[in-house]
RNA sequence: GGUGCUAUCGUCUAGCGGUUAGGACAAAAGAUUCUCAAUCUUUAAACCGGGGUUCGAUUCCCCGUAGCACUACCA
């Protein structure tokens, strides 16, 4: 029988969600809507001493920013949760833990530890490799070496425990991956996992995981590779609650490496290299700490998606800009590569720029707003449509609305100070005379148009021999302060006969 | 140390036995121009090494090497 297709993003609430995640959440969501399946967000804060207030929230925030759109569990419109197989946040799904440790402790697949952190400790330092395992649990204190009665006794004193996976040895477990093929690891090396702590009665991550997709009818486990090595663990587990033929497929995704040097990109790297690797700026309440984001460098959701997409996946042929939709159409994960990728943040500048060529002007210049009040500038300084003209000028030099302003705060506020390296290359002994001839000539100047103006200016240039260059940087130089913007004419347009005039006027008397 | 995964330009990648090894980012050069950009054109840039298999390996297999991950009462 084919079984509707459910995957799930189950992230753990101890800080901002990493870009990593967000591209696992991401490649997650592309293989339900390919399959017409359900997307669900699970909560897994079985770690209460890592609990991060706010963390949750940021993450719905995130996942609905980029447009990853949950169908059931945790989401922005139920913050509690939708669905039939909830709780959705495994803190609040104790109860349904207990009985699953149970039916383990019952089956003899699992068993109650009594060694205390430090005993472990001792163990480890006394002998090499220490591992939790078939050849080492006789020598613990566990309900495998002591008395039924010591055990009980130890229980009723209240004594703190762990129930231990029990794992058979000398055995090879194969897990299918569907994007490694078979991976076969011998149960040797695997150590009894803890499944349930009783210091604070909330299972591991290992237990809640199987349980939870069991429950949750998951099919497909779509996560970073660091779980690849604890895989095996897992196809145990399925197989000791006897889910085996239920057991939802597994894909592990290739890590996103640091661009510079070795490693997986961490947490620290946006710091260290001055780029975000979170999707929303996060601050963090518990160690007081503030990370950037990609929402608040100025990137659009579209952008990231396309960037985080083309890491680690990609469909045959050269296309590069893929909206969230075609995405969708093409996603498969047998596309996915094996290896790691390093994160480019260059690349990631050029989509942004790319789906900001795509927006229309007054969609820019309505964005462009509030950069404007940032600056100091009145929003009325000029009519809508003159803003949409002079974003629209602009735009394909910029990778950030923010950056519209250090192309075009002239059309805003005239120079007051002029650059030094323009006006040593491109301001000369004639540029005065030059320039008070030109005012002359066009405070005469009745028709302001582009057209009208260049003819006049072209022909008087001509006429007394003046080089074009020289008197129009000049002229540059009077109405931008510096030797950059678009084609001169555009500017005054904009500015208009006026403030053109008064700018020469100003620039005669305050270059020297 | 052990175990596993991986290996094509600096980076992301296409290639699924026979190709002048393709594209994109970044870089360089040129064109354009009143400036700065943008744009266009061009250039430079890669199959980790060694064995096999095969008529033929970037491609399949093995070994080596390197990188990465995991090795918690964290996920």
């Amino acid at each position: 029988m084919e079984r509707r297709v459910r995957v799930r993003f189950a992230p753990s609430p101890t800080g901002a969600l990493h870009i990593g995640g967000v591209r696992t959440a991401l490649y997650n969501y592309l293989f339900a809507r390919r399959h017409g399946g359900d997307m669900l967000l699970r909560i897994e804060d079985t770690d209460s001493t890592r609990f991060v207030p706010g963390a949750e929230q940021y993450i719905i925030e995130a996942l609905d920013w980029l447009g990853i759109r949950i169908d059931e569990g945790i989401c922005m419109d139920a913050p509690n949760g939708k669905g039939d197989h909830g709780p959705y946040r495994q803190s609040e799904r104790r109860v349904i833990y207990h009985r699953y440790v149970r039916q383990l402790l019952d089956s003899g697949h699992a068993y109650i530890a009594f060694d205390t952190p430090e005993e472990l400790e001792q163990k480890r330092a006394q002998i090499p490799n220490f591992q939790y395992d078939a050849r080492t649990r006789g020598l613990m204190r566990n309900s495998l070496t002591l008395p039924a009665d010591e055990v009980q006794r130890l229980l009723n004193e209240g004594r703190q425990y762990v129930v231990r996976f029990r794992i058979e040895p000398d055995e090879d477990v194969h897990v299918h991956d569907l994007i490694r093929g078979e991976v076969v690891i011998n149960s040797n090396i695997l150590d009894d996992k803890v499944l349930y702590k009783s210091a604070d009665d909330l299972p591991t991550y290992h237990l809640a995981n199987i349980v939870d997709d069991h429950l949750m009818e998951i099919t497909h486990v779509i996560r970073g590779e660091e779980w690849l090595p604890s895989a095996p663990l897992h196809v145990l587990l399925y197989r000791a609650f006897g889910w085996e033929d239920t057991m939802p497929q597994f894909a592990h995704l290739p890590l996103l490496l640091k661009p510079d040097g070795n490693g997986k990109l961490s947490k620290r790297d946006g710091d260290r290299l001055g780029f975000p690797v979170f999707p929303l700026e996060f601050h963090n309440e518990k160690d007081g700490t503030v990370s950037s984001g990609y929402r608040e460098s100025g990137y659009y959701p579209e952008a990231v998606i396309n960037f985080l997409a083309l890491l680690g996946w990609h469909a045959t042929g050269d296309r590069e800009i893929y909206s969230m939709d075609e995405l969708i159409r093409d996603f498969s994960l047998d596309r996915v590569s094996k290896s790691g990728a390093k994160f480019d943040y260059e690349k990631g500048k050029w989509f942004n720029h790319q789906y900001l060529m795509l927006r229309p002007d007054d969609q820019l210049a309505r964005e462009f707003l509030p950069v404007l009040d940032a600056h100091g500038i009145a929003r009325d300084i000029y009519p809508m449509p003159v803003i949409e003209h002079i974003v629209g000028l602009m735009k394909e030099r910029v990778n950030f609305v923010s950056e519209l302003w250090d192309q075009c705060d002239f059309f805003f506020r005239a120079p007051d100070e002029y650059d030094e390296k323009s006006l040593k290359k491109r301001w000369k002994e004639d540029s005065p005379r030059h320039i008070t001839e030109l005012l002359a000539l066009l405070e005469q100047q009745d028709d302001w148009s582009a057209e009208a103006l260049d003819a006049l200016v072209m022909s008087w240039i001509a006429a007394n021999e003046y080089g074009v260059g020289l008197v129009m940087n000049a002229f540059r130089i009077c109405l931008v302060g510096a030797a950059r913007g678009p084609h001169i004419w555009e500017i005054t347009g904009v500015l208009g006969k006026q403030e053109t005039l008064r700018r020469m006027r100003v620039a005669l008397q305050n270059i020297h």
